[in-house]
DNA sequence: GTCGAGGTAGACAGACCTGTCTACCTGAGG
DNA sequence: CCTCAGGTAGACAGGTCTGTCTACCTCGAC
């Protein structure tokens, strides 16, 4: 092992790999992943052939970084979403749906890619694995919320808080229509509501 | 107009024809549409390959006659299970979410035709217009079952279980748990009961 | 100044995909 | 008997896709 501790096999990061990323971001999501070749990728962002193969040995390798990505991106807004609305856990888990309003009404939204790619990809492959997990992710973070805002059943909350959440992230990409988030958030209020008592101030429930 | 009656043009039923749409909706639902080619149905239904462009002149003819068929199918499934609920509205509004645990625990469970269908298309294509009419025709009927049922406001009802319901036919293919569908027949009967108010029996209210 | 990592440019192989076309078969109605 | 609709079998054209490979460039570290 004489390789010096700074000198990964390929970089990790570096100008092009960013470009071929961000490259792949918009038009993966815009069109769909088997929809765009490589070679689309490639001319989009002006780089090599022998680059793109050389940061991701095969495609699959960019849609899942493609999709690693989209996770930050996506659940960095769900947190600050539910940030927003204050330090309330239970005004939280109703917040977090604001995050959902704003990227339906975003120009060229089409779904959850997540749902988009888990539909072109089969059970047990990368991609389908990263769906899954992501979407664990999501719940397992709804669910410590639900937890803290003293919910009966804090899982089957956030489970059906994530129901709510996927199907607007579904349909807002059908009908162009804002009330399919809106109606998100009315619901969660309700469903909420429904196990948190919002009289009885829960909140302090632990000091 | 020479033509006999009952000589259309390219028959609309016929055994070769019912063997490739058959052939279709099993393979463009297991694997996805893009990721099946026009020559592996054809060896699945054991037609020639002329009799495929003869009766679909083109694979997307195909997709759309699979969409419409799903269509019948799934919407059979649902006004089944609300019907089995007996013949109180609301009761049907939570009723036909048994529908959704029946497609979910189906072996080879891969989401929901449409969403998958669309996540492959884009809007503007046949394609899309078929799925982006399905769930206005789904929601239109669980809207009018809202207004037997007395609802406050029977279209926001109803855009509220769509998304429970698109929410869990999205989910059910990740994680294979249960309690997705279970999860969301509760949430819809909270739902339905906080505008329909339980007790008061409102469901004769016009007569 | 030399060496090597990272990049550019593009030809190429081999697979697969849609759609067309020719040639032949079969069976029922007139 | 003969015709013709509907079907079979499969070659073929033209395009696209992934992934490999050769040849050259550039710039910073040693």
């Amino acid at each position: 092992m004489p390789r010096p501790p700074s000198t990964p096999e390929v970089q990790r990061t570096s100008a092009a790999r960013d470009r071929i990323l961000e490259a792949a971001f918009a038009l993966f999501y815009a069109r769909g992943i088997r929809a765009v070749g490589v070679d689309l990728i490639i001319a989009e962002s002006g780089v090599a052939k022998a680059t793109f193969y050389k940061h991701f040995p095969a495609k699959d390798d960019l849609v899942v970084a493609y999709l690693d990505k989209v996770d930050g991106v996506w659940t960095g807004q769900l947190r600050a979403a539910a940030e927003a609305a204050g330090p309330d856990p239970a005004g939280q888990l109703v917040g977090l749906f604001d995050a959902l309003g704003t990227a339906c009404r975003r120009e060229g939204y089409r779904g959850c890619a997540f749902i988009n790619a888990a539909a072109e990809s089969q059970p047990g492959t990368a991609v389908h694995d990263r769906t899954v997990a992501h979407k664990a992710a999501v719940m397992a973070w709804m669910s410590g919320l639900a937890e803290q805002a003293g919910a009966h059943d804090p899982g089957s909350l956030a489970r059906s808080l994530a129901l709510l959440l996927d199907g607007g992230l579904a349909s807002g990409a059908l009908d162009a229509s804002p009330d399919a988030p809106e109606a998100a958030k009315d619901s969660a209020r309700i469903l909420v509501g429904s196990t948190v008592r919002p009289r009885g101030r829960r909140t302090a429930l632990r000091s």
